[in-house]
Formats: structure tokens, sequence, C-alpha cells
DNA sequence: TGACAGCTACTCAAGTTTGAGTACAAATTT
DNA sequence: AAATTTGTACTCAAACTTGAGTAGCTGTCA
């Protein structure tokens, strides 16, 4: 179920890797936006993952830089869990849910402040994301990985549109 | 920056409960949609918290129901951990993204596959939320815990919409 | 009445994530 | 040329999550 190792696999496809080249890929992707890859999930992954025989350790041991490289098993393993992520529609585990579902413990002063404070900062970070695309990137990251910006800034459209509607109605008095 | 803890604590703000208590009330609340509220990450967390001194334990230890109160520094500890979560952008953690990211590494068949699946499983799943909603649930839990819902549809939908246009691109062969 | 299902309440080991820390090399500044 | 910063590569303990397992209790239905 975690993505983590997906990410691994996915990203020694092309070539055997040190820990700190698959973490440098996978910033290059953007996937530090939305996924958990610091260093410890990846060096963890990656021992575990040659364990299991889906990787082969090549480099030395400690100190210096230990290369992995992907098995068959691995390959193998890869497509399964890829076929997984594509067909589960896991609910998004949004901690901004867990701030709403408390939203009536909060001094009506203190809920417009930070419903207010969320807009603006969404509407940043959705300008950023538009600004990101329009740069092309294309730094040696595959074309289609800008769709995940795309929808990335789909969602936190969404996010916007709930945000201002809510407003409206703390400031009525519908909510909570 | 887990969810976990402020749940517990909100959920005990209105009176001590036992672990088992806890995990019906969050999934009352649908709160086993969007977070992690396995029963060993309750028992962990109230366990945790109690060595703490955010809560205090009352019933009798292994075997019967232990109860768990909130103490005052656990009242304090809830407000921090709400505030954080209203004025914190974390970048939703999506599984999907990951799928999103390897697109390249499908057939196009399995791709348009994948697609037109995950299309129809995320109509289904509006269609759900939306006769949850019109349902009025209200067994008990607090009126707002609908925005939780209404939020979710929406961003399902922003999801919705993204693939239905990649799909086209697609087809049209300018994806991946 | 007894057997079987289902609910309540919790435990535990194995796996995973976090985040700070270490260590050394290359580049830059003073 | 010494001092400082920056970047590379990795380790580790502590915390957290998962999911299966256990064990008692309460119907219920033949």
């Amino acid at each position: 179920m975690s993505s983590t190792r997906v990410l691994i696999l996915g990203v020694l496809l092309d070539g055997p890797l040190h820990g700190y080249e698959v973490r440098r890929r996978l910033e290059l992707w953007g996937a530090d936006q939305w996924a958990h890859v610091a260093f410890g999930s990846i060096y963890h992954g990656l021992a575990k993952m040659a364990e299991e025989g889906l990787l082969r350790r090549l480099g030395e041991g400690t100190g210096g830089r230990t290369r992995y490289e992907i098995t068959e098993a691995g390959r193998a393993e890869f497509m399964r869990l890829l076929m997984k992520h594509w067909w589960e529609i896991r609910p998004i585990v949004d901690p901004f849910q867990v701030a709403l579902t408390f939203m009536d413990r909060l001094s009506p002063a203190d809920l417009v402040a930070a419903m207010e404070g969320r807009a603006a900062q969404l509407r940043a970070a959705i300008e950023m994301t538009e600004r990101a695309m329009a740069a092309k990137r294309a730094h040696g990251a595959p074309r289609h990985v800008d769709e995940t910006l795309k929808l990335n800034a789909a969602q936190l459209k969404a996010q916007l549109e709930w945000i201002e509607d809510a407003l409206r109605r703390v400031e009525k008095g519908e909510l909570p």
C-alpha cells in the first residue's frame, strides 16, 4: 500500500543508482511534493527490497556508495504495484479534513482568520504551480510529469472554491 | 504532523472514552475515509499520550476496558495541533499521483483501460458521496461533518475531470 | 441447549517513516 | 592557505502504522 516501494522501483527501472541519486531523481520529478521520500525511507526501502530479492546490491558496504540494481522479480513487483495504484481509489489522506472536522472548536474570529489565511495560501500555491508549468521545467524529467502538477493544481482549486463558499456561510452564521 | 493525535484528543474533548469507543466515534464521523485510524494506531496513541500527560488513564488494566480522560495539557495540545492543521498546507499525499508518474510504463491499451476504470470508479464514488449527503446522516455526528463529504466530493470531481481530459489526449496520442 | 456467528475490547510483531546526526569531499571565501 | 560553507552519502533511534490475532461476551436459531 505504501507508495515508497513503487517510486524506488520505478526510478531504478532504467539502471542502477545509489540511495542519494534515487532521492535526487524523485525530487526532480517533484515527488517530494506528494509523497514521503525522506532519506530514511529510501535507504530502508532499498535495504528491505534487496533482502527480499527485488533489488541486487552492487557497490561496496558502509561508507562508500552502494548501488542497487532492479531484478526481474523487482520489475514484476513494480508492475503489480503500479496496477494497484491505478485501480485503487484510496481516499486522499488529508490533514485539512481533520482541521475541518473540528471547525466548531475554534472561536468564530479564529475560524474566519484561519479560513482566510488558508485561502490566501492556496491562491499562492496555485499560482506557483501554474508558473512552474509555464516554465516547462523539462530539466530531464519526462514531459508527462507536468500532468502531476496539473492535477495537483486542479485539486487545490477545488479546495479553494470550497473554502470561499464555506467562508460566506460562516459569515452568514450558517456554519458551523 | 500526524493527524491521529488531533483526532483522538478531539474525540475525548467531551468526556472520557475507551479505545474501542474512540474508534467507533471516528467511524461515525467518517474519519476512516480520510485518516489512519486503525485500532493499533488508536491504542498506541492513547498509551503514548497518557505517558506524556496529555491524557489520564481511568479504568482498570489489561482485559477490562481502560478509559482515558483528556487533561488540561491535552486540551492545550489539541488546540495547538488544530491550529497547525488549519494553517499548514501540506501537499496531499496521493497514491494516484504515483500511478500518474509512471503512466509511460504501461502499454497504451493497459493505460486506457486503467484510466477508464478509474473514471468509472470515481463517478460511482462521487454519486455515493452525494447520496450520503442527501441522506443527511445526522446519526449523532455534528452537522458540519457533512462539509468533509462535500469537500471530498469536490476533490474527486476535480480528479475525474482531469482523467476525462487526459483520456482524450491519450487517445489522440498527445500523452504520454 | 448447544453451537455458531458476530460484536466488543484489546495485544503484538513486523514493517515503515521521521528527522536529526555523522562524516568526508569539493567549492568558496577571506 | 586556512577557514567556512555547501553538497554528497549514509546511519540510527524513536515514533508511528498495519493487520492479523486473541479472548470474552451476547444473542439466536434450530
